[in-house]
DNA sequence: CAGTGAGCGAGCTTCCGCTTGACTT
């Protein structure tokens, strides 16, 4: 038996340490926190200077008991969680449940898994740090103490099940304050002069740094162009450079992820984590950029031996990021001799990403020759401007370059990078075009998932563990939706110069399209304009910040972590009881003026069932009158929807016809439009207008539905006609009623299957895991449900008792 | 994929950070 046992927090890490540390160790995992606080209200004692109560969670008392059984057959214990404050927590809630003793547990830390680290570790072992510790419990319980008394005060006060954090709250904010300087933005107009001088081979660009308003000046401005000569007034060359990025921390892998190759933050992570599993990278939640004197060495000689001495330039990097805890490395490859490994395709391109930013940040910069060109005009005292360079050198361009966010800047930049021909100072140019282009202002730009990450990291909220997460809940909380909106074509002029010859015309483009892009919905908006109210101090983009200070101090010994903690609770505790008795339902209701017709007054807000628009007052005892109702459609906001656009939604669904003695009607659903009819349905191509379908092209489309279910049929069964084998766009389904079944594997002919089987098979299909692809988020109500039956028959013994 | 928009009211929801699996369609 081993006398010792080391434990971390990752398994993978704990193989990999096994194989330094030979026969004298085993090392086993914690698989991070063993222990979190209960679950119930009593979980903190407010008056007992917030005394917590732990628990070991159901998924951790396995790992929990082999632990504990190994610690008392080993001689030494050595916690060895990572050194920050969660890691310095973990080590004393293994260090409390354990049982372990002072005289044979050692608190070791590293920052990167390597043999020369690890041994030194061993060799400088210390004590738990109580005072991070205390830090990390102040963290703990404040976001506690702010989770769950938020959110109770949103179940009451806007909708049940609603959630509100010190992260998530402000991550919501952020989305819902952009989108509200989006629809706020005016875009502005003004004409952009472009030149081209010189032919084929030697023409270039220049540009005027000038913009026109008005036509008429931009006009003017062709029209002395026309006549004028071209000379350059100046020529100033200089050399320029530019250097690495610095390796991959959690936030920068993915964005990078997101811009160059298009995965979700949660993609990404999922990625990564197979190929830390799998060995090929270090480990993958880190907010540091530090690379280990091991793998300095390593890219070192990777780039010495693949494009020589030249390419190489050892560098440090230091994170700028106040709020880092650095107890890791950067992201890297653990081998830096493989260029690229087996795996999955999404695994292979995720490895490569990072074996060049790693590789890269190793490497020397690159070395341009920037021409900047003035360009004098005889008619007119503005100059043109011609950028030109040309690379000396390509240094770390050779395997890498970082992305830009800001997709449209870089379509723009093509005169940047653009080689001049060679050009003297005094030379007169030949003017082959000019243009004046309108060109609009753009609006700030919509967050990303991972632009999002970017800006809560700046802001120091959240953590590398929690980016993905916290994405994921506030979307799945329904305060924020990641869609594709189509943009509106917009129309603009240009006049272009040529052979002293002026000609204008109207162009247009698409504008305002958004991809991926994340936007609030109307529940998002209201509890945030909610919390906004009455929490101003918890959503306040500093507010992490400073209670961040106030740990570091906690951690340092100055400060006493309850004191903290009760300065903090009782004002905050008082907001909470005060808006719990004072604050109004919010409902985020709009009025939005009268209904043309009859008068009547309408509004927006939000419903049990989402957002509304009513026309007419509420019923009341006074006003029997009932008003009417009509839901917002997909895309549509309370807050921007006009009084036109909810008039539209009254004017579906409609009746357009009979056919077969049966109404069909059309109306809007999830899917988008589509005509209804005998409990069968038929969506509308894009071309029709929902509002004009005639009764001919409702028949039309029933009947070419029919034509192609019946092609898709395959077998059909006399005993019960809703059951059917169809051909799916996966292959052969049974539809049962409304219920869609998968065939199971083991039957390889439909043909076979026999209505008994279809009927078994529909009957094994769980009852409410039948809606979405995401059964298990949806899964949740299934505990409703329970209760909800054993009611039922209470409610009956009652009615017959009356 | 429809319509629903009163209230009755039990028991439920919820935080952030550390870690991996176990699961469908």
């Amino acid at each position: 038996m081993a006398k010792n046992l080391l434990i971390v927090e990752s398994p993978a890490k704990a193989k990999t340490i096994e194989g330094y540390l030979g026969k004298d160790f085993t090392v086993k995992s914690s698989y991070g926190h063993i222990r979190d606080l209960v679950k119930s209200e009593d979980a903190i004692d407010i008056k007992n200077n917030f005394e917590q109560r732990y628990e070991v969670p159901a998924d951790k008392k396995q790992v929990v008991s082999e632990l504990k059984k190994l610690a008392k057959e080993a001689d030494m214990v050595w916690l060895a969680s990572d050194e920050d404050r969660e890691g310095e927590a973990i080590s004393w809630h293994l260090f409390d449940t354990l049982n372990l003793k002072d005289a044979t547990t050692k608190r070791i830390v590293f920052h990167e898994i390597t043999k020369p680290a690890i041994l030194r570790a061993i060799d400088n072992p210390r004590k738990i740090d109580y005072n991070l510790v205390n830090a990390q419990q102040a963290r703990r319980v404040l976001d506690r103490l702010v989770g769950f008394e938020l959110s109770p005060v949103l179940w009451k006060k806007v909708k049940p099940s609603l959630s509100a954090g010190r992260v998530q709250s402000v991550a919501v904010r952020l989305i819902v304050d952009r989108e509200r300087e989006v629809n706020k933005f005016k875009s502005e107009a003004a004409f952009k002069i472009v030149a081209i001088f010189g032919k084929g081979k030697n023409a270039f660009k220049a540009e005027l740094a000038e913009r026109f308003t008005q036509q008429g000046d931009a006009e003017t401005f062709l029209q002395d162009c026309a006549k004028a000569v071209f000379d350059i007034k100046s020529l100033d060359t200089r050399p320029t450079k530019r250097s690495p990025a610095a390796p991959f921390t959690t936030s920068t892998l993915q964005q990078e992820a997101s811009r160059k190759l298009g995965y979700s933050v949660a993609r990404t992570m999922q990625v990564a984590q197979r190929l830390y599993e799998a060995g090929h990278i270090t480990y993958m939640r880190t907010d540091s950029v530090n690379l280990s004197d091991t793998a300095i060495a390593a890219a070192a000689s990777e780039i010495v031996s693949a494009w020589g001495d030249k390419y190489h330039q050892s560098r440090k990097y230091k994170t700028k990021n106040a709020s880092a805890q650095e107890a890791h490395e950067a992201i890297r490859p653990t081998y830096f001799n493989n260029h690229t490994i087996n795996g999955e395709s999404g695994e292979k391109r995720l490895y490569e990403l990072i074996w060049k930013r790693a590789i890269a940040s190793q490497m020397s910069e690159a070395q341009f020759e920037k021409t900047v060109a003035k360009i004098g005009i005889s008619t007119r005292k503005e100059d043109l401007t011609a950028n030109g360079e040309v690379m000396k050198f390509d240094g770390f361009l050779k395997v890498y370059l970082e992305s830009n966010d800001d997709e449209e800047d870089n379509q723009t930049a093509d005169g940047e990078n653009a080689i001049l021909p060679p050009l003297t100072k005094g030379q007169l140019l030949d003017l082959q075009e000019m243009t004046a282009t309108e060109r609009f202002s753009r609006p700030p730009a919509r967050y990303t998932e991972a632009s999002l990450v970017k800006k809560l990291e700046e802001l120091g909220i959240g953590r590398p563990s929690t980016y993905a997460p916290t994405i994921s809940t506030i979307q799945n909380r329904g305060y924020v939706v990641k869609e594709e909106r189509e943009g509106r074509v917009r129309n603009f002029r240009v006049l272009t110069l040529k052979n002293e010859n002026i000609t204008k015309e109207e162009k247009s483009e698409n504008t305002g399209a958004e991809r991926g892009k994340l936007f609030p919905t109307d529940i998002g908006a209201v509890v945030n304009d909610f919390l906004v109210q009455h929490f101003q101090g918890i959503v306040d983009f500093n507010f992490t910040a400073s209670v961040e200070k106030q740990f570091d101090e906690i951690a340092q010994g100055l400060q006493d972590w309850t004191k903290m903690i009760r300065t903090f609770y009782d004002p905050f505790h008082k907001d909470v009881q005060s808006t719990i008795e004072t604050a109004d339902k919010a409902t985020g209701e709009r009025e939005l003026g009268v209904h043309p017709e009859s008068g009547k007054k309408m509004s927006v807000r939000i419903g049990r069932y989402g957002p509304f628009v009513q026309v007419g007052e509420s019923a009341t005892e006074e006003n029997e009158e009932k008003p009417l109702y009509a839901s917002l459609r997909t895309g549509q906001s309370i807050e921007t929807i006009s009084l036109e656009e909810a008039l539209e939604l009254f004017k579906l669904p409609k009746v357009v016809g009979e056919f077969e003695g049966k109404p069909m009607k059309v109306a809007i659903g999830r899917f988008g439009p589509y005509i209804s009819h005998n409990s069968a349905f038929v969506s509308l191509p894009k071309e029709i207008d929902p509002l004009d379908v005639t009764e001919e092209q409702a028949i039309e489309l029933i009947e070419a539905k029919r034509k192609k279910d019946a092609e898709r049929l395959i077998k059909s069964f006399p005993e019960d006609e809703t059951v059917k084998v169809l051909n799916g766009r996966w292959g052969p389904y049974i539809e049962f009623g409304k219920l869609n079944v998968k065939i199971p594997k083991d039957i390889t002919d439909p043909l076979t299957l026999t209505f008994e089987q279809c009927k078994a098979l529909a009957d094994a299909m769980p009852k409410d895991a039948k809606k979405g692809r995401f059964g298990k988020a949806r899964a949740a109500p299934a505990a409703k449900a329970a209760p909800a039956k054993k009611k039922a028959p209470a409610k009956k013994a009652v009615a017959k008792k009356k």
